[in-house]
DNA sequence: TAACATGGATAGTGAAGGTATCCAATCGTG
DNA sequence: CACGATTGGATACCTTCACTATCCATGTTA
């Protein structure tokens, strides 16, 4: 297909692809002649891909390139992709000095006993809301953590187990892609309603 | 307190304070004399507030007003503050249409049981997630979403106990707000690194 | 009283995420 | 094969957001 009909079954205009493709967020179509390329089905697959997470999740142009990338790399250690480039995503300027809580964050998962990179983003991304969330007066201690690390532990195990049967590595590191970025705005919103609900229970019996 | 001790006091400059005041973000302070005001504790934290707000969770301006706003209008009934404005978090436009899943979620939220309003923005939130990952051939049905939801309930749970013993309203609503808000980027970093965990537990024996 | 701070207003800045316009080459239809 | 529409490619422009800088008249303080 060409461009204008990768735009009609994207819903994508032909200028954004264009944007697209300069950015390098979607691989050039194949040239046909000096003037013309041909899109095919990957094409529109991640296009589709692309809308969702900056759509959907907000991530900006630069930080989902670099999913992307990732995903194509490291198709294959699934459990590398996992969390790898989407710590940065709460935060697109990286802050240079290191947090406060950092060395409370890896004693508390060394206490939890997981096996997690020294290097993962989500630890910096953890001691940066436990530093704003103590500097706001909410205490969040090991023992108030605690519960919420061990839910964490069931969700992810009931992530994983939506990536067994699959044994296209492609497909798989796709899939957790998806499972990791686009599940977190469902769950936040699961929760906001368990929430009302919980209270709805605890203030009118 | 003057202007410059405020700046100080929070580590935001004077023009970008002055900008908040523009923007309705921070109250006046109260005028001494035509050309000068004073300041006291609840700007400084109101302000730690709203930095808390934009650069850890990432929200705009705009929706950090409104999410004020509706911390001073509903203090006293908690729950109903909970997932008020926040579900806009995740898309500042608001998408006009309604989803196509919207039905879908609603018979889950009856299937589970909650009581949760009609017009709490998680739900909307949810049903674009479930799109969006249902268009990317990724299914998501009740039957998956279930267990999620469970443990989200047990979140609630310890969201709740946390706003035990708190029996000033406006420390309640705002304590209710610091860790439905600021507690999101840590909970779904727990996620990652206890999906990592896990993979490494499945894959690595 | 003179240097400096303040409140208030207005204009400017830089990044992000597109959008619009041009152009020459090419395609497809008659 | 002619001719209008489409395409790829390049460049310039636009809008929003979150600040930031500058002015200025008034006020405070040493």
């Amino acid at each position: 297909m060409r461009v204008s009909e990768l735009s009609r079954r994207s819903g994508v205009s032909v200028t954004t692809i264009k944007y697209y493709l300069r950015e390098g967020l979607l691989a050039p179509g194949r040239q046909t002649s000096a003037t013309q390329a041909e899109y095919d089905d990957q094409h529109l697959r991640r296009l589709r891909l692309i809308r969702a997470l900056t759509g959907v999740r907000g991530l900006s142009v630069t930080t989902t390139r670099e999913v992307l990338d990732a995903l194509a790399a490291h198709t294959g250690d699934t459990h590398l992709l996992l969390g790898l480039t989407l710590g940065s995503v709460s935060l697109s300027g990286e802050s240079a000095e290191q947090d406060p809580a950092t060395g409370e964050v890896a004693a508390f998962v060394e206490e939890l006993g997981w096996q997690v990179h020294e290097s993962a983003p989500a630890r910096a991304t953890l001691a940066e809301a436990l530093t704003s969330l103590h500097s706001l007066g909410v205490p969040m201690d090991r023992h108030t953590l605690l519960p919420y690390a061990r839910l964490a532990e069931r969700i992810a195990v009931l992530d994983l187990d939506q990536l067994d049967g699959l044994t296209d590595p492609l497909a798989a590191a796709e899939r957790a892609l998806l499972l990791t970025v686009l599940l977190e705005p469902a769950l936040m919103a699961l929760r906001r309603m368990a929430q009302e609900n919980e209270s709805a229970r605890r203030h009118a019996p």
